[in-house]
Formats: structure tokens, sequence, C-alpha cells
DNA sequence: CTGTTACATAACTGGAGGGTTATCTACCCA
DNA sequence: TGGGTAGATAACCCTCCAGTTATGTAACAG
């Protein structure tokens, strides 16, 4: 699951259309607008988003609305987390040259 | 610069090099003795994370040892930290939802 | 100088990604 | 029934990616 949340998440057409789903659910063709690119190619960026369970969408009429789906995140996240050491680790040792500097 | 390193973490012979690099550096031929593919294919996979900024290369002679540079990481983490909201949200519903079936 | 070890580079292949245009489907409305 | 709107699907581009084998190169060891 990693696998596909990260490559979805390479993208940067997809990273802004998950920080759009922050501020509510919305349609296709809402999600397209900011970009200038033909609405397949949204359509194909939602649905390599909805394979990788970041997003979920429903039904109202003859829109598709489109929900953030956090849970992935979460994953990738946690992922993440177990190399924070490492960078906290080399900061500390970077404010104690600093600090030796002085 | 966000690009490189989630598509470079989407493969997960990548993440298992990194995870094996938080053991300490290791010389290409020990990065690539886990895995059942050529070495040619672990140096593309170096490059790649070397381009992403996700590790150092030094030289010791023949050797090309590989370090960890978590720099990347910690963009990566942070950008992901902006959807944090959204899933403890969703578990804090989850909770309540399950507290009031008791 | 020779050979060996450690790694990089080149050339090729199959398949996936990101984009396009054109078309099809599903739903609402008059 | 017919038309318009939202979106999906198809077919096709080109590029990049992940792997291969074969070969080249840099540094040590005798």
């Amino acid at each position: 699951m990693l696998d596909a949340t990260f490559a979805a998440l390479a993208d940067p057409t997809r990273r802004a259309i998950l920080a759009r789903l922050t501020e509510g659910e919305a349609s296709v063709t809402e999600l397209a607008a900011p970009f200038a690119m033909s609405q397949p190619a949204i359509s194909k960026h939602l649905k390599v988003l909805e394979k990788a369970g970041l997003i979920t969408r429903g039904r109202d009429a003859q829109r598709r609305p489109c929900r953030l789906a956090a849970e992935p995140l979460r994953e990738a996240t946690e992922w993440l987390a177990t190399y924070r050491d490492y960078w906290e680790a080399r900061y500390r040792k970077l404010d104690a040259l600093l600090e030796g500097m002085e």
C-alpha cells in the first residue's frame, strides 16, 4: 500500500488536489478548474488517488464528489516517523557545532 | 523536491535500502546483497535516491559508501503533517461512535 | 604489469505514467 | 423525446522507469 500512496503523492497535481480537498468535498469539474489540463487528465489523477485509497467518491446526480480519505497518509507518516531520529540527531549536531563557533 | 522524494519512496527496494542505512553506512555490494537483483539495478536505485537527496556517497578506495541523508524525509513528513488533523478527526469521530454503541 | 574487487555506464526491452482528442454514458430538465 | 451537463472511457502519443546483459573504469594486491 505504501507503494501506491507514495507514487500518488509524487505528482504535484495530485498533491494540489488533496490540498484542495482539505477544504471540503468537491466535484471533478471543481477540482479540474485550477489546472491548465483537460478533464480526462484530472479523471486519471482521481483514479490514481482512489486506487491508492486517498480519496473516496460519492454520487450526487451527475456529479461524483470526491472526499479526502486520510488513512494512507497516516500510514505514510508512520513509516516516515521511523527516520525522525535521524534528522533530529543531525540538527542536534549542527546546533552543537554552531554553539562551538561562538 | 517533494516530487523526487515521494517518487523515490514509492519503490519497496529503495525503502528497504533506506531502512538498511539507518543501521549505518554501507557499500553498494552490501546494500545489494539482500535483493534478488543485479548490481546495476541497485546502482540505479542508488542514483535515484542520491538525486532525491536521500543519500550521500563517499569514497573509500574502490568502495562508495552510502549514508542516509534524512532532510528530504523531514520535508515529506512536514508536508504530510498538514493532513494529520484529518485522520485524527476521523478517529475521534470513530471513538465517539463506538462509545455511543456501548 | 597483472589480476581482482567494487562499482559505473551503455544499450536494450517491456511496461507504466501523464498527457492529448474524440467519443460514450448517465443524469437532469423542458 | 430531445438537449445539455458531468464525468468516464478509448485510443493513441511520448517519456520515464525498472530490470537485464555486457562492458568499462578505478583502485588495491601480488
